[in-house]
DNA sequence: AAGTGGTCTAGACCACGCG
DNA sequence: GCGTGGTCTAGACCACTTT
């Protein structure tokens, strides 16, 4: 095992099944995860080339902001969870049993590089997890919480992206004029927990940083 | 064979597999598909249950705008496909072969009901592909006729995205305001043939449809 | 021809939901 | 307990690239 420079190719498969004894299928499974997280490019009749790791916030993928690599990054909780009605903001439908209890409303405020580049509201239902303190989050990020503490995993997302106006809110913690255009996030998470979503309506200044995003296969 | 209600289950993976005469492996690739674009939700332990197709353009997805559904769309061709020198916008890293040779650009505007929402600037190496002529789209389609007439299939594409305020050019062709936030988004699509590549810069209205995306595993 | 990744068959065991 | 989807082993054949 070790590490190997952008732009070398890795053992090939077969090689990789004999040096951790085990088989083709889960070797595949593996390089396919370091392929949509895009650490290498696979090259049909050749191999598997290691490639440079995409800058920018990486924000559209499942991972969430605290695995975005190559940037100083700092969280500010805005609003310590807490628990209310769900907001009219959250654009997907909530199931019926979501509805029947309250939100665990949490608010955040992200840093690239010390400007304010995210604007975060989350929530999620107070029936299907206890309110959490921020001061608990396992290295500041949520879903490592999750994972590490109720042993959730996030599965997927579904995302809804607009470019809007700025309004008073935004713009203030955001540190740009009212009316600048930012980029609008709503996402809906889904996890290994049944019936368990996240939601989150994200404001993000791209002027600086470009939100990116990969698709594969 | 047939088609399931929204709301259904689908058979179990194993009662599919004696159907096809095939084997859980290749029935779960097929069904991965379908949840990658949205059409179940497997439930461990469950089913497999079909969902209400997610609206919006789907753009962020591999399949291009022609396959999004839902809508009356419409593409009209702003500029034929012709030969002319690489672009300063594209924000990719061009491989040297690409750029030992002119592009191919060519312009479209696409149309949601009845209105301007996308305007669409595209490229790809005039090394790799010969120049095609709108007209010999497949059913307007660019990727089709990719598809059909020359094997090159989409493997998957690397996305950046700004909200910005648009500039004289957009703002004219897709009727908003000078200066009203759009989206930008810039696209460097892989493909089966190795080291040909599309790039397109895409500027969109989204104050009435959102550009959605999904991700999943 | 040999080696690579892409796809497939065949079958095992596990974790989850439900009766 | 049983059926479901999730993950894995073991091995075959194909398509593509390189020598």
């Amino acid at each position: 095992m070790g590490t190997y420079p952008v732009g070398s190719y890795l053992p090939s498969e077969n090689e990789i099944c004999e040096q951790f004894d085990t088989t083709r299928t889960t070797v595949r499974r593996a390089l396919d995860e370091l392929l949509k997280n895009g650490f290498i490019e696979k090259e049909h009749g050749r191999g598997s080339r290691v490639v440079e790791r995409r800058k920018s916030l990486g924000l559209l993928t499942v991972k969430g902001f605290s695995e975005a690599l190559d940037h100083n990054k700092r969280t500010v909780i805005l609003q310590e969870p807490t628990s209310q009605p769900w907001d009219d903001r959250i654009p997907f439908r909530l199931s019926e049993t979501e509805k029947e209890g309250n939100a665990i409303y949490f608010q955040r405020l992200r840093y690239v590089n010390g400007k304010p580049i995210m604007l975060e509201h989350n929530w999620y239902s107070d029936l299907k997890l206890q309110q959490l303190k921020a001061s608990e989050f396992i290295e500041g990020s949520f879903f490592k919480t999750l994972s590490q503490n109720f042993l959730i995993e996030m599965k997927g997302s579904e995302q809804e992206l607009r470019a809007e106006s700025a309004n008073a809110e935004v713009a203030r913690f955001l540190n740009i004029e009212r009316g600048a255009p930012v980029l609008h996030i709503s996402i809906r998470f889904t996890t290994s927990k049944p019936g368990f979503y996240l939601y989150s309506e994200v404001y993000c200044n791209t002027s600086r940083y470009p939100v990116s995003n990969s698709y594969f296969l």
